[in-house]
DNA sequence: TTAACTAGCAACCTCCAGGTTGCATATCAT
DNA sequence: ATGATATGCAACCTGGAGGTTGCTAGTTAA
């Protein structure tokens, strides 16, 4: 059974089809991830089904109102999507926005890599 | 040349040593990379030697006090250190929580493959 | 058909992140 | 010694993030 194993090289300088035109604004999404109960809910759907605003609220000792804020800034920056369902609405994780940060901190982590090494082979010269 | 090779199976249900009581606050990281103009300082750090104040406010719309205080965030959360320097003050990148992020990043996205199984096989029995 | 449940909207409040300015202090170059 | 450079500290301002409350409206179950 394949699980979508995620291998990635890195320090890798030819990058050339994925990160085309890629300079993507990945500030707002980790702004949405840097805090505590936005955070929580992202573990929570991850963890498993579409859960209501209801739902999600349960646990937290916030007003349903300040989830719905929440839920709405993942929302904006794609980390959950949104289905209505009868009278409730189902927020459901979404990977790919935390894909793209993991190869983006991959990326910065690289540079620091190359710059390292440039450094010290011109100590070492 | 060994260039700190990062490969990760993130899918690994028996996490022993790395993931002892790391139990984390995350969020404050994330909170500090969620600026655009920390990331661009982040990326400028880990580009190359340690500068200082005076060197990354340059380029940058800001005052000198601006930046010092995103600097501050970034040094509070482990991302930059800073080391005196005569009358400057040098701000160097680390990368050991940009890595902890990515880590984290990973073990979300494992979690959520794990729930796209079980809800897999729960709908295939 | 009601009563209970789920969600949206709008107004409001408070606090702090992000930014500025002004002044003081240490260090370097000449 | 002195002027230029680099930083720190404190006060201040402003907008928006995070939270609440009250009311309205659609959906479900009895």
């Amino acid at each position: 059974m394949k699980v979508a194993g995620r291998s990635r090289c890195s320090t890798f300088k030819n990058m050339s089809a994925s990160r085309k035109a890629k300079q993507k604004n990945h500030a707002p999404v980790f702004a949405a991830l840097g805090d505590e109960t936005r955070l929580t809910l992202v573990r929570r759907l991850a963890n498993g089904e579409p859960q209501s605003i209801s739902q999600l609220t349960e646990g937290t000792e916030l007003t349903r109102q300040a989830v719905t804020k929440h839920l709405r800034v993942l929302e904006g920056v794609g980390i959950v999507n949104s289905k209505p369902s009868g009278r409730e609405k189902l927020f459901e994780f979404n990977a790919h926005p935390l894909n793209e940060l993991r190869d983006y901190l991959d990326l910065v982590s690289s540079q620091w890599d190359d710059a390292l090494s440039r450094l010290k082979a011109f100590v070492e010269d």
